[in-house]
DNA sequence: CAGTGGTCTAGACCACCTC
DNA sequence: AGGTGGTCTAGACCACTGA
């Protein structure tokens, strides 16, 4: 078969990626580049193979991995589409938090504040901005029913969320990374977390109503779009005492 | 071709399942019973299509999901082989516990107790055994260099660690899911961590160097081992000082 | 019914490892 | 050289969806 522009590496091969993966990376670019926007479906497989003039099974393999690691979802009968944050199956990915007894509530974001500040040199370092570059800060509560379970400071590029406001945020009734997706063409695909138990203080503690020394479990979190670009630090304190964090070692 | 005694579903089908998956069970199966053993090679694939009656393709698509699933290991040139504990790259899965700064300390399990009970509601409850069947229960140290970071109590039931003990635990210079696989035949496949925040107390708070009433992650897992049988419960107290649990959510 | 993804096959060839 | 897993193809057929 004739793959002209694709480069199946036949040589010594330090840096061989086969055809698949090539592939790959150019329905990433295509995403990237918002040809097909989240919910949207994608061209179907045979398509595809036409178009990167390859066979349909190594268009599938590289479906595969996309759906494996959630950037695209396959519905059988029906065609393969861009993830999106408004699926609510995929919104329990970022909130691994279940109460210790009784079914999940509904959860409920209330926004506090919303405003501009210029990058610290934490903040810089964890967005990979200069420092003193625009950012937002914003502030949240999470609850769960009518129980206030966590309390959320978040660093955004101030470049990427132009209109971001306190305003905006109350009149969504989305989940943050839905809205960032719809409204700023960010799309969340992958965060790390690392947690910790801190001792309750400050806003937090009044917040969340529990007495200052009191445990609470912090747990930072950057985000990251496209090409591995973090695009969001947040600090959340949760209270555990009816609720607890969710981890399958798999 | 010929697959007599697979069933392949061509029937409306509620219970429909692809042969991939049938074969999947079949070598699940060969793994339980012991078949080949951690660390060992398994057949080839074309071995498995030739003694499973399918095509190469569709064994490979069997295998894939195992490896997928941290079952089987795949070394190109080499074979599939069975994952195990031994092999240092799987211990780092059970353990999402990294130092604040600076690089990860070898770490160290300073055994303190181990006893046998009878299992209380709750241990019983966990491993899914009778309350009163025979339980073992260990307590122990975990330490990255000299600084003691975690204390463990473990739960383990009793029929299945026969001659488990405090001396064996400190002639062992393995990691423990290394010892219980090559011990005792029981290999940890996965894990569910629950994780709190809680005021330290006790023993804990002074094993660790903690004071009383200061915050302490608790880290509570469940094991399972073949067939989602849980074959371990343990409580884990993390001085998050210096160390943190880190998590990647994809 | 046509179109999509899902399964299964058979065969060719490549990359890597070991002898 | 000969074995292993890894890639790629082409084609047949199945399962699911929606018009």
């Amino acid at each position: 078969m004739n793959r002209s522009p694709l480069s199946r590496a036949t040589a010594p091969s330090p840096t061989f990626s086969p055809l698949y993966r090539q592939i790959k990376e150019l329905i990433l670019k295509s995403l990237e580049a918002g040809e097909w926007q989240p919910g949207d479906a994608i061209p179907s497989e045979s398509e595809l193979a036409v178009r990167f003039n390859v066979s349909q099974g190594t268009v599938r393999k590289a479906i595969d991995e996309m759906a494996a690691e959630n950037l695209l979802v396959r519905r059988q009968g029906k065609g393969t589409f861009v993830a999106t944050h408004s699926d609510p199956r995929s919104f329990f990915r970022f909130l691994r938090l279940i109460p210790n007894e009784g079914e999940l509530q509904p959860s409920k974001s209330v926004p506090l504040e919303c405003g501009r500040a210029k990058a610290g040199a934490d903040v810089a370092r964890m967005l990979g901005l200069e420092p003193g570059a625009p950012i937002i800060i914003m502030r949240r509560l999470l609850k769960f029913g009518e129980e206030a379970v966590v309390f959320d400071e978040i660093y955004l590029p101030g470049e990427l969320f132009q209109d971001l406001s306190l305003d905006i945020l109350k009149q969504s009734d989305k989940s943050l990374y839905d809205l960032f997706e719809s409204r700023y063409g960010v799309r969340m695909i992958r965060a790390e977390e690392r947690l910790r138990a801190v001792a309750a203080e400050g806003v937090a503690a009044e917040l969340l109503h529990v007495e200052e020394g009191k445990p609470l479990l912090l747990v930072e979190r950057v985000a990251f779009t496209y090409g591995n670009k973090p695009v969001e630090w947040r600090r959340g304190f949760y209270d555990t005492r009816n609720f607890h964090y969710f981890n399958e070692l798999a």
